[in-house]
DNA sequence: AGATTAAAAGACATTTTTATCCTTTTTATG
DNA sequence: CATAAAAAGGATAAAAATGTCTTTTAATCT
């Protein structure tokens, strides 16, 4: 449902959304220990976010990574549909073309419904959504 | 959550439970079709789940796959289980280790409730649940 | 028994995903 | 303006998933 690549780039972005600030940008170098993502595999991630404006980077001396107030508003959806493109997370569970409530599949009923939530809630949850109120930084990196 | 291959492989189990039994056995030639998945890769993951005796095979003339009775009774996990390995279907959407509803991550609470409901349709899922009552094979393999 | 048929098995090919490395460009600062 | 720091980009590599083809094994029929 979701890629390797996606959660690396929820897990990158959630660091950020912890520990960065306009004010303070954050070196690939210093998140990728915490978040387990190997450090070239995670800068790929974090530049591609950058060039679809999710995430904010600057270049040189004092750069770096980091959220922006208005970053923070982005959906887990949206990370996930630059890194796997709209279709994966849209897929039906029996065939390979995108999930159809019209023309439901045999699974749709039992397993679509399902599915439909877990949309709605990359849909509908913002990073800041996943930070507020969470200060136990550990939890949100489990290997 | 589940591979292409898992997903082909559910669809030649039901193909086989809607058109097979003992006395009528079915070559894949005459399924890959309808199904949608190519002839060899199909025939390979029917191997394998032949080799697991979750559905069965006879070699020779008159031979091909089927689903005796008992065959029916497995889940869609037990498939998926042969197909994609344990790990693929427990993996947590943050990490890549096991979910481990012990120790949650974040995204648990929103995301992990949907995908233990999706597991439990999985494991409690039979053949014959799926195909009791249903006529219309063409509504089984959507495109 | 021998011929034929059909699945099993395994070798091979392609594509996608994941991962690393190295160079280039940008930019803050002394 | 020179320098150093950092992202951006390009090229490549390794691994996993997906797909194809050929050979082997075994059942059945004549
Ligand atoms: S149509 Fe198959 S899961 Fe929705
Ligand atoms: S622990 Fe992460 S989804 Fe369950």
């Amino acid at each position: 449902m979701l890629s390797n690549s996606s959660k690396y780039a929820i897990k990158g972005v959630l660091y950020l959304a912890l520990n960065s600030n306009a004010d303070h940008k954050i070196l690939v170098r210093d998140i990728y220990e915490t978040v387990h993502v190997p450090e070239a595999y995670l800068a790929k991630l974090l530049q591609e976010l950058s060039r679809h404006d999710i995430i904010s980077s600057t270049r040189g001396p004092k750069g770096g990574f980091y959220l922006s107030e208005n970053d923070r508003q982005h959906t887990l959806m949206e990370i996930v549909k630059v890194i796997d493109g709209e279709k994966r997370v849209n897929s039906c569970v029996m065939g390979i073309r995108n999930c159809n409530m019209d023309n439901p599949c045999v699974l749709h009923k039992l397993i679509g419904s399902n599915k439909s939530k877990f949309i709605k809630v990359l849909e509908n949850t913002t990073i800041l959504d996943l930070i507020e109120g969470k200060e136990d930084v550990e939890e949100f990196f489990p290997f």
